[in-house]
DNA sequence: TATTAATAATTAATATATTAATTAAAGTAC
DNA sequence: GTACTTTAATTAATATATTAATTATTAATA
């Protein structure tokens, strides 16, 4: 194990930690038909009546073409819809249609049952602490 | 903020974290027409002189179906090789030419010093602290 | 040995990521 | 008001991810 082994270098760790936890989310999305981008989405919706395609890009760390596409096919499925706002032509409003809400309690209580086994073994301080540093790698020297 | 803030989860700090430090890696990257996916590859092979396909894909953490394509086009590119098992007709190796060899010395001092600059404003014990919990995360519970 | 099962690489189909370019609308400066 | 610039969404082209199926080869078993 070199000085710099490549498979704990902190990319590596942080796709392998990825790789272990997302399975476990998919399995449920999966049952609903939905993919774990189409499921960020909807989570984000949940929380915000309407929101721009800018920002729901911001927030759920899905790049603008791609969330392009990805909406297209969550409005042909009836869980969202697209409103052009009346003050700046230039931005699309998506919000959640009522067949999206629904999917709320449904599936929220399965996502967080298993966050819940994924983060049992670790203290409070030790989550705190591994929250914490991963916050300070995505601020840092911007 | 909710209790279960979507944006602090676990998995939504991941991706955070690798949307930051990525680019920087892939600015360098660039400057030699590699992908981020082409380097992993490329650093495995100036470990090993050869490698099963499979075995590529669990050190990589790309999956084989889409190793497959990377591999076509490294290949390509003249970087890598493939080879066939003289024992086992099913496995092929994969191993760097010269000129994928060569790049070598190029790119890594690059790449060590931008991981450094990351790594920079933790101290040791929070670094330790976490790969520790990142390898706590990807052995959980198997 | 013929059959069956398991394995390694690959293909296929669809979804998403990356980067650059484009379009339409709004803001700014002259 | 016209030209210049910026912004928001989208398109385009290529690369990769995901899941299921396929092919070729080897191992296992009756």
């Amino acid at each position: 194990m070199a000085i710099q082994d490549f498979s704990q270098s902190l990319p590596m760790m942080l796709y392998q930690a990825l790789d272990e936890i997302l399975p476990k989310f998919r399995c449920i999305f999966n049952d609903y038909g939905l993919t774990e981008q189409q499921w960020r989405i909807l989570r984000v919706l949940w929380e915000h009546k309407k929101i721009a395609l800018g920002k729901l890009s911001e927030v759920t760390l899905i790049p603008s073409p791609s969330l392009v596409g990805i909406v297209d096919r969550l409005e042909k499925a009836e869980l969202i819809s697209r409103n052009r706002s009346k003050k700046d032509r230039r931005i699309i409003y998506i919000s959640a249609t009522q067949k999206g809400r629904d999917l709320e309690a449904e599936v929220m209580p399965r996502v967080l049952d298993t966050y819940n086994q994924i983060r049992e073994p670790f203290s409070q301080d030790e989550w705190n602490q591994l929250i914490g540093s991963l916050k300070k790698i995505s601020v840092t020297d911007k």
